[in-house]
DNA sequence: CTCCGTGCAAATGGTTTGCATCTTA
DNA sequence: TAAGATGCAAACCATTTGCACGGAG
């Protein structure tokens, strides 16, 4: 069973109805997460007009933090906008420079959610502010 | 030396005018901050308001922009407000469920900043989103 | 005396709210 | 058909901007 389906039993277990402005905002987000990027509300909410013209910005608010609530995404905000992220456990790398927002190397992740997780912090969303050299940003440079 | 006069000189070095404004947002930040505290904008805003009615936002604002430009401060945001920090290295966690602020025990910090550094990554803050638990906050509970 | 900084008010931009209308279950 | 969702416009709130005045160097 993939996420979307995932996503669609859990509406309804939930009680939440399943609307077209919500499947087609959860494909497109589920999209973007898949591609390792890290969308911010504009550009989810850019995306979503471009195929249904007439959604309302308070659907897409609704519905992203409907997606939040039942553990679809995690959100952090950055220079006055939100941005949304995969809750799969990673670190996220935002560069003070370039405001650009990476994810770091799987294996420094694996390494601290490990030392957190032993002292009992269970991360739901890690982000690390720093200066970023390329190297630290490694190959997963945001394709935004 | 002590963090004020360091800030004051660090502000003359580069050519930044010392007015009575910024020593009084200096003063009150920094006395925020050895308390361990997470002071969010508006609670700087007010207190320096407290003591000088007629300072306003703006000033306000662009100081601590400063402040952060020479490196005396770190910021993030969370649910549309903006949080300052002390420099110094250590793990910010926040409580998803009350919204509140605190450091991680000194110890998970240490390891966690020492596996980032081995990698590569100079963090100049952390800021781990987490359910939290008491036990996970520790006696580091913030106390505004 | 000259810029830089300040204060004020207006503008901006992201997010929320209220409400009438529509739709899922 | 009834509770819940949507779309729209107005409201809100944190932050930024423009500009005349004032004070630091």
């Amino acid at each position: 069973m993939d996420d979307r389906s995932k996503v669609i039993s859990l509406l309804k277990e939930r009680g939440y109805r399943v609307t077209p402005q919500r499947l087609e905002i959860i494909g497109l987000i589920l999209e973007k997460l898949d591609r390792k990027q890290h969308p911010t509300f504009n550009e989810i909410f850019n995306s979503v007009r471009s195929h249904t013209p007439t959604i309302s910005v308070s659907t897409v608010y609704n519905t992203l933090k409907l997606l939040e609530e039942i553990g679809l995404v995690v959100s952090f905000e950055y220079k006055g906008e939100t941005f949304y992220d995969k809750v799969e456990k990673h670190i996220n790398i935002v560069c003070l420079d370039k405001g650009q927002v990476a994810d770091a190397d799987p294996r420094i992740s694996e390494k601290v959610i490990k030392s957190l997780m032993e002292e009992g912090i269970e991360p739901l969303n890690i982000v690390v502010y720093t200066r970023c050299t390329r190297d630290v940003l490694n190959s997963n440079l945001p394709d935004r």
